[in-house]
DNA sequence: GCCTCATGCCACTATTTATGTTACATGAGT
DNA sequence: ACTCATGTAACATAAATAGTGGCATGAGGC
């Protein structure tokens, strides 16, 4: 697959509890995504076991959040996913003996350490209630103006 | 495989290039990089192509440096070898219907832009020639007090 | 002029990772 | 009991980098 989707298809559920239900299924969720139900699940589980989210067996159940979504941070949800890797470049070989290579991984890494820095700074002061505010003021913007696509 | 590691493995063919000699051959290369020598050619066309580096065909051809190193940014390397992608994660849908998804969109796009813009503007700042200074640097250090291996 | 060396390029394989899919067990509710 | 939904395992699919062999091309040395 091109690249890792998990962050994103965490957080479009999570802005879509509220609206859909207090409860609601893998296979829902799947269709919303566009995605397997199973495949749900695994990206979901993670959250469960964060305590993000609930979910439930058997008849009636499913999905459904585990506390208010202001205080869930994009941070806190990408934690609870197991904090995949971020960057697609990086070093060659871990522990080089080329003290040349030494030098480079230690200046991509020292540059690529202050860029995942940055980025985690900003998952850590966005919550995910945060982010259902601005889609409020898209859904707003959109409405006046026509669909803008955006990224 | 698991990352793309190819800003390391030209970075780290250019500062070996002014110790091996004016001319090196991809094959040289290759046993210094633990590489097949087609992929390193491959590589570094991007570089030939971007005038950092000159190829020459035939009996003592090889590779060698087109200009000094200290007109040589990391980000003209980066540019160079057709500016791979930089995160493993992104979005689900390039252009998604749902309000929702466009926002998380919005919003995930927005931090990865900046991170992306501070990664961008480091690799500017810094030369290859800058590179080759803390090699030297490290490996005084290394000297002194035995190796230390970075990241 | 022929031979050798090295790049340029092509096609194919190997490896890795996220995602898709099927199948089956488990547990909750009617 | 029966049905529904999760949990999980196992395998298939897709995409990208890296590895590999082969062949054409061109530059020097003999």
């Amino acid at each position: 697959m091109r690249r890792d989707s998990r962050l994103s298809v965490a957080l479009h559920v999570l802005l879509h509890m509220e609206e859909l239900g207090p409860v609601v299924t893998s296979e829902a969720i799947g269709r919303l995504m566009k995605a397997n139900p199973v495949v749900v699940r695994r990206t979901m589980g993670g959250l469960r076991d964060a305590g993000i989210m609930c979910s439930a067996k058997g008849h009636g159940g499913g999905w459904s959040l585990a506390r208010k979504l202001d205080s869930v941070t994009l941070a806190d949800v990408y934690e609870a996913l197991g904090m995949p890797a971020l960057f697609s470049i990086g070093p060659r070989h871990e522990s080089p003996g080329c003290l040349v290579e030494q030098a480079v991984n230690g200046a991509l890494g020292k540059v690529l350490g202050e860029a995942e820095a940055l980025l985690m700074k900003q998952l850590r002061s966005t919550s995910v209630a945060d982010l259902a505010r601005s889609v409020q003021r898209g859904a707003a913007r959109s409405a006046k103006k026509g669909t803008a696509t955006h990224v």
